[in-house]
DNA sequence: CGCTGGTTTGAAGGTCGTCAAGAAGGGTGG
DNA sequence: CCACCCTTCTTGACGACCTTCAAACCAGCG
């Protein structure tokens, strides 16, 4: 695999192997850089939408709200990850995004985006892929929701966040810094912050998972695995055809 | 709009306007026809995938199994709807799909498709299109199980489930044939069977839905609306770029 | 040092699941 | 046309999981 500088790079490169020369397209698009405080609304519900970003730095939360005023989370997005791509190019977007963390964001322009997709084809079906992770990643929280209790979907959340961060190079086998706060598990897992709350002391309690000072500690992983029964295919797409 | 014959272009038809030619090109995807039994697997997770179809006739479920047998339905889908698209683009299946009635399908060759996909740069849009859609009904459906309860989900997938017949002119505005059994309601809303049926005899108490005989009778549909604050919009994404 | 956002805990209640059993519907064969 | 079967639907009682409400605690920061 060539040597990949930037996180796009690197995530891609996952899928394809990518030659210097693509390596070197893909470091470029990275070049405008933006940096936005935590809390601040990226993308709102909506909204046309003509941004497209890539997370270099911080974590992002993107979510819709019900009538009620709550929230329900999609998918968290991580350095690496794409940030209004599908807004983009379905011109209005069903959904907002809001920087859980401080963020660092690579941006850049639809056209640019569109000549890419129609000048490299390898590219264009990495990032295809890439966006069928996502999805396979959003199908995995709603098998979550539907048919885990609270304890099972916070392993599995943990663990996959744990996951995709050792992925881009982030974390080790032992923790992460996590930048959640409890309430935004609890509207991720669709649970309230006070149930979350219980779930991990459990976790604690039972020597599997310690959180402090937005830091996991996966204390016991083994065990934490087998309480999900986790598996990790759906992070790991085949190969392009 | 050119008249469009067979489900597939009337379907993408909702996204772009095609020409006479693009619609021959569809029609011509729909020569080869398999008809499938009910309850009979079309696609097993795991499975590496070659075969790809378009639903003429019937209902299926995609699927996940969580380790303890149970299972999740992801989505249903409908004559118009793809079937196995994606799997077959990432060679190896992540879900099952099942037929929940007799199924008429429309097969394709994937080297059929990838030629498509190659040279009529519109119908690839458009199929793009199609697939965000599918994945903006999961997101709304991840939505519902998360921060709904049983009557609004149940409320929400009967309304969704009439929306999208009717793009495809099936059903009418007060009902429409519905071979879900209770059973399959419980495994896309995340609920049980018994539940279920408590949720449709609060929706018949009420006077706004009644079920039976495979049949879905919409008794008020502006209260059923206002239930649980309904918007089409997920169904409708924007036009193309 | 006090303020603010976030975490932790307790008590009580509601939604939904589990267990168990009966009723209704649809198809098949006598 | 009825008897029989199997699937699906329906109902009741009870209990678990999760929520709601209310309040105390803690950590970081001006």
């Amino acid at each position: 695999m060539a040597y990949a500088t930037g996180p796009l790079a690197r995530k891609l490169g996952r899928y394809i192997t990518l030659s210097t020369a693509e390596t070197h397209i893909l470091d470029r698009l990275e070049s405008d850089v933006v940096i936005v405080e935590r809390q601040s609304e990226l993308i709102s519900e909506g909204e046309e939408e003509r941004r497209c970003y890539v997370v270099l730095d911080g974590w992002a939360a993107c979510y819709k709200q019900v009538p009620d005023g709550r929230r329900q989370i999609i998918n968290f997005m991580i350095p690496g990850d794409f940030l209004g791509l599908r807004s983009v190019l379905l011109q209005v977007s069903d959904h907002s995004v809001v920087a859980v963390s401080k963020l660092r964001l690579a941006r850049f322009s639809v056209t640019e985006l569109r000549r890419i997709l129609a000048e490299q084809a390898r590219i264009c079906a990495a990032i295809f892929w890439a966006l069928s992770r996502d999805e396979a990643i959003i199908v995995e929280h709603l098998v979550d929701l539907g048919r885990r209790n609270a304890l099972e979907r916070l392993a599995h959340l943990i663990i996959e966040l744990g996951e995709r961060l050792r992925q881009v190079g982030l974390g080790h086998e032992h923790g992460y810094h996590c930048p959640l706060r409890q309430e935004d598990f609890a509207d991720a897992l669709g649970l309230t912050t006070i149930h979350i709350n219980r779930s991990f002391r459990e976790l604690r309690e039972r020597q599997l998972v310690t959180l402090s000072r937005r830091n996991v500690r996966i204390n016991d992983r083994e065990k934490l695995l087998q309480l999900v029964e986790f598996s990790d295919h759906y992070l790991h797409p085949g190969t392009p055809l």
